[in-house]
DNA sequence: AATGAGCATATTGTCAGACAATCTGTCAAT
DNA sequence: ATTGACAGATTGTCTGACAATATGCTCATT
């Protein structure tokens, strides 16, 4: 990532159909359109998506590249399902990664990034009250992006836009919780004002902690899941 | 990862061509068959390893995912190559990860895993005299492999295994110094026998020392390396 | 000599059609 | 209920084709 001195960087539109059809496919499963477990068949992709089997085997050889889909030999990619034991595991990477990325802003203090954070913290205090979740969730998104474009480490960047792409297959989680998102919120304002304040210690402690409860929810949601699954399958 | 109770897994070996090129490319790329900043032709591919540019071209977008080629759009792809800058981040979290995977090693001490890592080390104890390096850092390689399981957490063990894949670019480094490989033995035993004595703090310090100490030596050489090719761009 | 226009070539991006290999479910036979 | 064979569905791979784009070269112009 290299930077002009001054920012006339024509940033390479690189648009090609494939790259197309890999974020339509990721948006896709994001939004649930695509549920977990589902199989994925090349020919009803193309179909819906107008495009040859070309594109659309590249595109998910780089999904199936980030984890998104397991491709099963001879039966075709389907939807990533996640155990709660690996999802234990992602909060638990997630949390390391966030804390560096934390910590990294709260070092650096770059006026731009801290600016749209703190822009994107109001906007959540704004819209919590709503409804429809869905401006908040943006926000919230676009919090994390300015947290990771702060950190500064392309790799970080890189592996957590990875496991947050991962973590959206669990979307029911975390935020259907009422009063979580009240919680959630203090959570994110304590990250906040430790980065502004430069307190690296503090803004890593912030991040990791925001993790873990996210992650407590998220994973005993699903071991619960889990288990009932279990059982319908012992009555069958 | 399920694991049957007697072990009589026949572990899908999911032999598609792709997964042979991917393989092969990986490897050729590794070992320097392929230069960083080479330019990839798919034809030429074709022709030197006998299949058809459909498999080709997904095994090159698997790679394209895991960083190890750069494609530009209507150009094709090259190896990737990595600035000191970007070098320094990516052994900034591989120390991280490998921290992380040295402390869950030394928490729970899996005897599978510790006679495994001891046997490594043993080994690189024997060749470390030898001329030839290669066996040397098979056997690196190996207790790498062996700390990676170890841990526990699939996406670090992936995710660290992108980064060692990226690491190979910078082959030239860390080991060709003669006396680096004294020192580089001693901090592997450190790391073994902290892992062993369930040393968890003392683990975790061990590897993130261990790979700070190799980073150095690789950014170093990556900067003397960008300063001389920048001054003789400048004579051109 | 340096600049710029325009053309020729190389290479990728994408498609369609084809066929073998392999998986899955069904149905008959035991 | 188990087994075995068959048929249909889907992927894995190849081939050939063509448009779109990038790059390098030639040549005229200044």
């Amino acid at each position: 990532m290299k930077r002009a001195d001054s920012d006339l960087n024509v940033a390479r539109e690189a648009t090609s159909l494939r790259l197309l059809v890999e974020k339509r496919l990721r948006t896709a499963i994001g939004d649930g359109t695509f549920k977990p477990g589902q199989r994925l068949i090349e020919r009803e992709l193309c179909e819906q998506t107008g495009v040859g089997r070309t594109s659309i085997r590249e595109a998910l050889r780089q999904l199936e590249a980030e984890g998104l889909v397991d491709t099963v030999p001879h039966r075709g990619p389907v939807v990533s399902t996640i155990t709660a034991d690996e999802a234990e595991q992602l909060y638990e990477l997630r949390a390391m990664l966030e804390g560096f990325a934390g910590r990294e802003c709260a070092r650096k203090r770059d006026p731009q990034i801290l600016a749209r954070l703190r822009k994107q913290f109001e906007i959540m205090g704004q819209v919590a009250r709503q409804d429809d979740r869905s401006d908040l969730l943006a926000a919230k998104t676009e919090f994390y992006a300015a947290m990771l474009e702060g950190c500064g480490n392309v790799f970080v960047q890189r592996f957590l836009n990875m496991l947050l792409n991962r973590v959206t297959l669990l979307r029911m989680t975390s935020m259907t919780q009422k009063n979580r998102i009240d919680h959630s919120l203090k959570e994110i304002e304590t990250i906040l004002v430790a980065i502004e304040t430069g307190d690296v210690d503090g803004a890593e402690r912030a991040c990791v902690q925001h993790i873990h409860n996210a992650a407590a929810i998220a994973v005993a949601a699903l071991r619960k899941n889990e288990a009932t699954a279990a059982n319908e399958s012992k009555i069958r």
